[in-house]
DNA sequence: TGCTTACATCAAAAATATTTTATATGAGGT
DNA sequence: ACCTCATATAAAATATTTTTGATGTAAGCA
């Protein structure tokens, strides 16, 4: 029962971006080098950089460092936790209210 | 399989904002009377019209007409197809790369 | 009809996010 | 040490979102 709406709101905003949703599908085929994902995306290196932050942010993807290359996963306990999110926040109580707040 | 990276952001933007999540804590109590959200949720009145009008937008909410006042609550249909969405986006593939793109 | 209530829409301002360019850091290699 | 490559960070420019205030609309009631 998260009741901070702003770290709530972080995970969200990793995925209201396209070029992160982008991402997000390459991750899907398994880890990628930062530098493939620059080579498919659109965007500049340090453009990547940014959006990659915001993921890692979002607990979404983590990353690992081989020498100078860094690669980047999408992290199963991150997404679970989203899919456990959004079920909660969507999930109507057992005894919703059947009136609406204007009736005589 | 939904391809459009827009309409996926779309869904998500509708998360992503802390006045929203607020709203959608509400509704799962049950359907709700935008006077009534307005006056727990430090926005405007207008200001509360343009966020009910994005969380409409993205399916999760639905509203409906009673006299003048209008009723939001959950749209299971859009719960649903969210948490698809969601599934769907962060499912690693059966035979994810092994390596990474940079090995010699 | 005219008045009020509930909400929507518009436009401008304010706040945030993203992109871009330049520069910094850190790992190798020579 | 110096050079290069891969990536990160900072700052400025731009774009997008959100808030705010004014105005519009439609329902209900006198």
């Amino acid at each position: 029962m998260d009741s901070d709406y702003q770290s709530q709101a972080r995970v969200f905003k990793a995925l209201c971006d396209e070029t992160r949703l982008r991402v997000l599908e390459m991750l899907r085929g398994g880890e990628k080098c930062a530098c493939k994902l620059v080579e498919n995306l659109d965007c500049g290196q340090s453009g990547l950089s940014y959006h990659m932050k915001v993921l890692l942010e979002s607990g979404i993807v983590t990353s690992r460092q081989e020498g100078k290359w860094t690669y980047y996963r999408i992290c199963p306990e991150g997404a679970s936790a989203l899919v456990s999110l959004v079920q909660q926040l969507t999930a109507v109580a057992d005894d919703p209210d059947q009136f609406g707040c204007c009736e005589k």
